[in-house]
DNA sequence: ATAATACCTAGTAAATCACTCAGGAATTAT
DNA sequence: ATAATTCCTGAGTGATTTACTAGGTATTAT
């Protein structure tokens, strides 16, 4: 799991689409005024995500991009994976340098906090931010295996 | 907000020291032949989280690096943070390009996005990862690494 | 036919990553 | 005092990633 600005504009990017869906395709050129993103940059990004199926193109005059899927079924986890695709595993497998124990448990701690994020940001999806009105307050019902996974992991609160 | 694999450097290293903060400082040559990363470049990385007083260094014989604070009151949010250092706001600040209205609220929208990961980064501290017996347990639930990660790749489907 | 759009490939300057090298400065064991 | 250990700092470097430019082809509405 990896986030960085390119993340960020596949997300907006989709959220765009998400929003405007009603209205037919959204052409690249719009998203690229919009959000300050070059275009070819843009289409190199929705490259990625038409590959997961994330998004489909229409050709021609009054084309544009769609949505893939139903906005409830596209999670923001999804989109940083479609454009970032590079998780890295920890080294370290099982021998070389660790002196075992208590040491090198650490990778598997990562992991977990990992899959934490994963799990987070998979039960955020765009429909959770196309649902007006006031969109200030983004209510992320946490309510399927996200938060059951979050209690069992998380029970203490911290400390000021 | 970002996350990459310097970000994940600079936790798993924090969860050595909260792990082996009973056994007096850790040094950077431990963490550096466990971990897989080379001592110098954990040397600029802990300068940033000295900067941040997350950690505190012990020199001389003996010494290596302790946490700055309680480990309960470290969050994993604070550790990428300290490591990473560029929070990237949004362009198009009002005006611009921009054809108000819903177009570019995806910004902020963002933003919200950005805030909830951040709570949630914030939520999780080291002391959440040293004790043990949970995190066993939750470690032998997840069954298989390959099973994890297919799971990265292929999302279960959500209902709406 | 023309224009608008998606779609594709290649190249590139700048930034970042992860590292090496080369030392210092402080602390402790001897 | 000397030497060993460790933190601390900075300069430099190849590889990778970002974000972009340029130049096409394919498809379709008008």
């Amino acid at each position: 799991m990896k986030l960085s600005t390119k993340g960020r504009y596949a997300v907006t990017a989709m959220m765009d689409l998400a929003i405007n869906d009603r209205n037919g395709p959204v052409t690249l050129a719009e998203i690229s005024s919009c959000q300050g993103i070059s275009l070819s940059y843009l289409e190199q990004l929705f490259a990625k995500l038409r590959k997961a199926n994330l998004v489909e193109g229409v050709r021609g005059p009054g084309g544009g991009y769609r949505l893939g899927k139903p906005s409830n079924s596209i999670s923001v986890a999804e989109i940083i994976l479609a454009v970032d695709e590079t998780i890295d595993s920890t080294q370290c497998q099982g021998a070389e340098d660790c002196q075992g124990g208590d040491r090198c448990m650490t990778h598997k701690l990562w992991e977990d906090l990992s899959l934490r994020l994963y799990e987070f940001l998979n039960g955020i999806t765009l429909s959770d931010f196309i649902k007006r009105p006031e969109v200030k307050r983004i209510s992320v019902q946490q309510n399927s295996t996200s938060n059951r996974i979050s209690k069992m992991f998380q029970p203490v609160a911290r400390a000021s």
